[in-house]
Order: C-alpha cells, then structure tokens, then sequence
DNA sequence: CCTTGCCTGATTGTATACAATAATACAAGA
DNA sequence: TCTTGTATTATTGTATACAATCAGGCAAGG
C-alpha cells in the first residue's frame, strides 16, 4: 500500500477502533453483508474479539460514510452499494479528477511534479515487464500526488474518501486486465498538461481517464461482483 | 428548517451524541475553537453535561468530515475550514449540483416536479412579500427536492453533506442582502430546463447559480466572518 | 376472533472504571 | 550546562455496568 495518509493508517492499525471500522467497511463493500441485514454491536464485537465500545464508534463512522443506517434506540442496518452507486461515483470523480488536474495545473510544486514524472516513468518500466503489482501501487500513488497538487484540502479530503471508496474493486480490475498500461499513458497526458500548464486540457484528460477506468471496470466483470447483491 | 433527512435529525434531536455532534460542528464552524486548538474529552464533556461517551463518538465522525483530526492516543485538533475552503466547497458544489440538475431532468417524477413548481411559485409570492424566513426555507427546500429527483444516492449523500456544511453562512447571507429574488429566478430557470428535458442547459444553470451565491457572498461579507480565523 | 394493554427480553444509549499511552518535570551523571 | 533516564501525571483507549427504549408475546376483555 502507498502512504496514503500515514495517520489514519497508523490509526487504522493499531487502535481496536479503526481495525472494526476498516474490516466492516471492507466487509459490506465486499458483499459479506446483505443490504438491510442488521449490525448488531454485541454480536460484531464477539465476532471481532472487543467490547462494544469501539463497535460503536466504528458504526457512527460508517454511518456517516452511507454505508450503514442507524435508527436511534433500534439498530444499524447495511446500506451496501449497488452497481449504480460505483457508476454514480465514477461519474462523480470524473468531474472531480477534472477539477483537481486543473487546480493542480496552478499550484503544483516542482517537488511533486518530479516525483509525478518519476511515477509516470517507473509505470512505463513497470508496465513494460508486466509487474502488475508495483503497477497498481504507482497508480494509487499517483493520484494522490494530484490531490495533493491541487492545494485543496476540501477537494483531496473528498478524493480521497471516494478511491478509498472504490479501491478494492480498481484494484482488482487494475491487475486482471492490460488496462494498466493504457492507464498509464493517459497519466502521461494528464502529467504533460499540468507541465505545459494547460488546465483546460488537463481537466478534460483527467476527466476522460476516470470514465476510461469506470469503462474498463464494467467491460471486465464489476457485473459479476455486484450483480449478486443488486437482487436482494 | 426543512424536513431535510428526517432520521438524522430525530438523532440530532434525541441523542446526547448527536448534540454534541451538531454543537461541536457549529462551533467548530462558527470560530468559536481556534485552528489546531485541542478538544479534550472530558473538557467537552463537562462543558455540555454528558460523559465521554458521546463525546468520543462525536469526535469519531466530526474525523470523518473533516473538521478535526485525531492522533491515535493523543488528542483531537480542530482543522476548521478557511476562506479558500469555503470558495472550494463552492466550486465543487457547483460542478456537482450541474450534474444534479443534468440527472435529475432524466429522473424526477412527476410529484417531485409538482412540488418544484410550487415551491418557486411559493417563493416568488414572499420574495415579493420581502418573507426573508420563509425564502431561506424554500431555497433549503429546492435544492433538496433536486437532490433527491436525481435518483442518485450517492450524488444526493455528497451534495446534503456540502450544504450543511455551508448552511450557516448561506443562510446569513440570504437573509441579509436581496439575493433571495435573484436566487429564485435562478431556481425557476432551473426548473424550466428540467421540465424541458433539456439536461444541458439544466446543469449550466445549475452550475451559474452556485457560482452567483457564491459570488454574492463574497460581496457581502464572507470575509468579515472568516478573516479573524484567517490569521491564526 | 380481534383488539388492547402489559410484561418480558433484547438491544441500544450513557456513564464510569480500569488499562495503555504519551507528555512533562526533574534529577543524576557526564 | 547539557543530556538522558525515570517517575509522575494527564489523556486517550477499552471494557463493563447500568439506564432507557423498543419489539414481540401473551392474556384479558370485547
């Protein structure tokens, strides 16, 4: 996994909290728990090995993520996502990408241009000899450069909340398909723009290679993932 | 206030949690806690009349939305939201209530498109009448029933989210300059292009009337609230 | 047979007790 | 004087106990 904000994992990691709190996510996006089906906090936490405590505020966070409802004094019930719901955030982070690729196109620093060249580079290497793994890292990495550049805390906190979001079913597509090399050239493209300061073309490229990846994703099997809970 | 997110509210309502979520963020928003100043536990705790409890869980999601930020075994500091924030939020709103707008031309039904006209009907009656209390509310409320008539439950999550965020300076400043009248025929020019089915023009629009709140608010004194926190 | 009221169990909401961790102060040694 | 180690204290992390609330069953009355 990249560095992606180092604090939250260091919380994620080592607090009961966050691990209840990252596996129940991981748990309801991967379709462990069907929709509407009811959280129970004693019942979470004995499966998990810890008290209530850290189940509830695992809850009000995923609450506030939409993943789960809370009725006050009744219970927490799945909200899961449907195949709709990634389609919607794809074409929700098109528009963002696009956005933060054209404020990045302004306040880049030099530091993280080089290290989006230096990104861009090693993927091609990487792509080249088929390393699908470094592939799909440099990926994440590169991304949350862009958010970074964008020198908006609004923006980056929402992106990245949204590639949380979609992580595990990217990540799966990233490295079962060759979509990783033409992933990367459109980085290129993207990284030329911000360097040749072209913020219209920038956000038009990062708008388009969101809706590449969302593409890609159906043509190769998001169906398959989700079409099982869409009839519940 | 609307009957926006009934559930939410109930729990804002009735739950000690909820009390200090809303009042923590209020402060938070307001300046009433400086930028990183640390929030003790039971300090807030005392302050509000409940025990650590709530106060942890409120702490938990207050993380989520950014507005503090938690160093595991350490403390929780305020983040509180700039100038530039706020003009960020603004521009993202905009791009995501255009594709509100766009969605919503395909999907609103013929009741949410009945209670649309007759909210900015309503509207045009106490805009006419100088009801500032009463445009407040119907502004809140057309941008909800949009919300929900694009069918999309992530888009509409994300765009509720940003509007209480915003809520207490966009109120202020609605009722405290004439935009009410300008932002009403923003509203009808919406509508029209949604009951035309013309989903182009509708996220046009929709996109321009952000940008003019936005605008207006500059005008008339975003900064005054804002700059003291500023120079922190 | 249906309805209404209460009672009981289950579940969440809150408070508090205890454990783990980090910050600080201070003293001992170089 | 500066550094370093340690002890103390404050604060958060977790578990548990108690209170409030809700759902469902069951019996009494119509």
């Amino acid at each position: 996994m990249s560095n992606y904000d180092v604090k939250q994992e260091v919380t994620d990691k080592y607090s009961l909290r966050g691990r209840v709190f990252n596996r129940l996510r991981e748990d309801i996006l991967s379709g462990k728990y069907a929709e509407h089906e009811e959280l129970k906090e004693v019942a979470i936490g004995e499966e998990m090995g810890v008290s209530r405590t850290p189940v509830r505020e695992a809850f009000r966070q995923l609450e506030l993520e939409g993943l789960i409802q809370i009725i006050p004094n009744k219970g927490a019930y799945v909200t899961g996502i449907t195949e709709k719901d990634v389609k919607d955030i794809y074409m929700i982070r098109s528009l963002l990408e696009g956005l933060c690729a054209r404020w990045a196109t302004e306040h880049i620093t030099k530091e993280q241009l080089e290290e989006m060249e230096e990104n861009v580079y090693l993927a091609e290497f990487h792509a080249g000899k088929g390393h699908l793994e470094q592939l799909a890292e440099l990926d994440n990495r590169f991304h949350d450069i862009l958010y970074e550049a964008c020198d908006s805390k609004m923006l980056e906190h929402q992106l990245k909340d949204f590639h949380q979001y979609v992580l595990r079913v990217r990540k799966k597509t990233l490295s079962s398909t060759n979509r990783g090399p033409k992933s990367n050239a459109e980085h290129r493209g993207i990284l030329e723009a911000i360097k040749s300061g072209d913020g219209d073309l920038a956000e038009k490229l990062a708008n388009q290679h969101m809706i590449n990846a969302y593409n890609n994703m159906v043509r190769n099997g998001l169906h398959e993932i989700y079409e099982q809970r869409e009839k519940i």
